[in-house]
DNA sequence: TCCATTTGACCCTC
DNA sequence: GAGGGTCAAATGGA
């Protein structure tokens, strides 16, 4: 997917890098105990330190037009493709060989973290509670997306320990998106009708084909009728995010 | 009718 | 062979 980088898109690297320098700062911090007052949850807030940073690493990234950071391991790009192999039985999927190594996100409060998934399957670990669940990216049939993540629930403490692999390469950020900005200030925007989001019920019924969507500042043309639907469940998570306390909106 | 989720089975790695 | 990851048919909701 290549990309031009515009003069709000410099603006948006300036800014992202400046985030994570202070995700950074905090990181050293938390190292050296100059928090007390939050010494009781350090993991949590550690799992969000790494979050942002992590955030930051990809956003910064997809706007240099790159694929992704040096941390994230790159799928097998052969997988998806199963036309590709024999067809006997159910034998046409791949795998990957040799495990790989995702990037480790602990949440509290909830497993979203703004971007579209597509729940493929659940299994029962051995020595666990709580199952496992994995997803990639909704938009991997759309764009060939290869994100993935698996959720499991902590069984102590109930934290959700999110495990990202791959990259986003739909370019439909959602985390850049939301994380900035007030729920107040979306103002959604589908074809023809504008409204705030926060007065109407849902503004999603007034989509048509040409749909485009306001939020802040941001302007993501939806012309595919399932990426709107997605869209649509985004911003039905992001309301019921921005109700929790602590949800990182 | 379309799409997301569920779930059992298949396949790979260790 | 055990355990884990993924596929894809079945199912249900909008």
């Amino acid at each position: 997917m290549k990309r031009v980088m515009s003069a709000p898109g410099f603006a948006a690297l300036e800014i992202l890098a400046k985030g994570r320098e202070s995700a950074e700062a905090l990181n050293s911090m938390l190292d050296q105990q100059q928090l007390p007052e939050v010494s009781t949850m350090p993991h949590e807030l550690r799992g969000l330190v790494e979050q942002i940073l992590h955030c930051c690493d990809r956003a910064l990234a997809a706007l240099s037009g790159g694929t992704g950071g040096g941390t994230c391991k790159k799928r097998n790009p052969e997988h998806g493709s199963p036309v590709d192999l024999p067809c006997t039985m159910r034998s046409k999927r791949l795998r990957v060989r040799g495990r790989e190594r995702g990037i480790q996100v602990q949440n509290k409060w909830t497993m979203e973290d703004g971007f579209a998934w597509r729940k493929y399957g659940q299994k029962n670990i051995h020595g666990s509670k709580q199952p496992r669940l994995y997803f990639h990216c909704s938009y991997k049939d759309d764009s060939g997306c290869m994100a993935r993540r698996q959720v499991q629930q902590s069984e102590a403490d109930s934290v959700y320990v999110i495990t990202y692999f791959g990259e986003h390469t739909c370019g439909v950020d959602a985390m850049a998106i939301g994380h900035d900005e007030k729920m107040e200030q979306f103002v959604i925007n589908f074809g023809s009708g504008t409204m705030d989001a926060q007065q109407s019920g849902s503004p999603w019924s007034s989509c048509d084909d040409d749909g485009l969507v306001v939020i802040g500042r941001h302007r993501i043309c939806v012309t595919h009728r399932r990426m709107r639907r997605s869209c649509k469940r985004a911003w039905w998570l992001l309301s019921l995010s921005s109700s929790q306390p602590g949800s990182y909106s």
